[in-house]
DNA sequence: GTTAACAATCTTGTAGACAAAATTGTTGAG
DNA sequence: CTCAACAATTTTGTCTACAAGATTGTTAAC
């Protein structure tokens, strides 16, 4: 077990990425006590973080109740993803604008990566790209107070994150449609890269609806 | 001074306001002690309270070296605006498509006031008027997730919400348009609502940026 | 007059302790 | 057997104290 001595910032991210990695639940109490043996910090340290993940969205906590993992319905996951379709939109618009050619160059080498985990049906490899060429457009686009928001839409969603992949074609559309996004962004076409964008979480959304009716 | 007996909760609230407000000025710092006096609560609860306000984009924290208000510059006011326009659409367009017929008639209401408060040239009133009508037309759409980003965006930019209106003719075009926003809602006409809001919320950004070149 | 080293002060980071509230378990009456 | 009242335990909320780090002010050398 970690029993590392942590500053709060590391106890953070850790405790963050355990609710991200499911190591922590939804629904699940974070006891105080029990949070502070695992990360070898003081309850002060621990309540603090607690404190920005509740801002974060990651966590519920409850006056002399506790803390527990956020847990996110359905209808909330699809209302994150409009959130992130309204703004991963405008990254990829400001993408379109302030793209260097690194930039491109690097969204066109996810993208053939992309491509490559598809032929050799490695569907959790292409989800890790998916979300790393999300964040090469959000980087490419310069726009700090947008990327800040999609951090955190992202985090409080990666449990329904997967799910959406698995529907029968979809790996298929969702590459054209990131390639729509890129040659949009790489021609320096704002109006285009937008709507490619907006096509694009469209049909995630969809896909994932319908993935709620057969549910 | 106000040495009353709070909770964490409170307190929070305290602080957040006195941030907003102005009572704290942008850049000044944020000494846990002098905190304590002022709220009269212990040191542990101010620093929960900080770490939810850097959460929240009110406050910066450095390791070693303390909280202080955290100092929005022009040109993050201009892309909080931007996030603020993409935001907003999507609000604008949820409420076309669920807003009761209450949500409507208090939107016209307060529209009305607008009016009134333009014709006598009480800007203050207007500008508290706005905020009002744009948070009525969250509450219509009720999507929690883009209501409680548009609340943490709102609050970091108020500093720059008074400006814009100064502009001359500004205020007769920005009720033109907000009552444009409110029309297309009450039709339940999502996609003109949304490019109503974002019609109007380009008008502001641009007002932003003129004043940024008159300085 | 300027700069560097050092000391004093201030401020933060963290741990530990205690009281208040909530939860759980137990007992006894009906 | 079921339910209510009560006691024991757990857990949170808060405060105080101390150590570590940063800042400021002073002194002395050049």
């Amino acid at each position: 077990m970690g029993t590392q001595l942590l500053n709060e910032q590391t106890c953070y991210e850790r405790l963050r990425n355990w609710i991200i990695d499911g190591t922590l639940q939804p629904n699940e109490r974070l006891i105080e006590l029990e949070l502070t043996a695992r990360l070898g910090v003081g309850r002060a340290t621990i309540r603090t973080v607690l404190a920005r993940l509740e801002q974060e969205g990651l966590v519920v906590r409850e006056p002399n109740r506790g803390a527990r993992v956020r847990f996110v319905s359905h209808e909330e996951a699809l209302e994150i993803l409009e959130a992130r379709t309204a703004i991963e939109s405008l990254l990829a618009r400001f993408a379109a604008m302030r793209a260097q050619p690194a930039d491109v160059a690097q969204m066109r080498d996810l993208l053939e990566q992309m491509r490559a985990c598809i032929e050799h049906g490695d569907l959790v490899s292409y989800s890790t790209l998916n979300t790393a060429l999300h964040r090469a457009i959000a980087e490419a686009a310069r726009h700090r107070t947008a990327a800040r928001l999609l951090e955190t839409l992202g985090s409080q969603s990666v449990r329904y994150q997967y799910r959406t992949i698995l529907a029968p074609g979809r790996p298929a559309t969702s590459l054209t449609e990131h390639s729509a996004v890129v040659e949009a962004i790489a021609a320096h076409d704002p109006d285009a890269a937008e709507q490619a964008m907006r096509a694009h979480l469209s049909g995630v959304c969809e896909a994932l609806r319908r993935l709620r009716q057969g549910l």
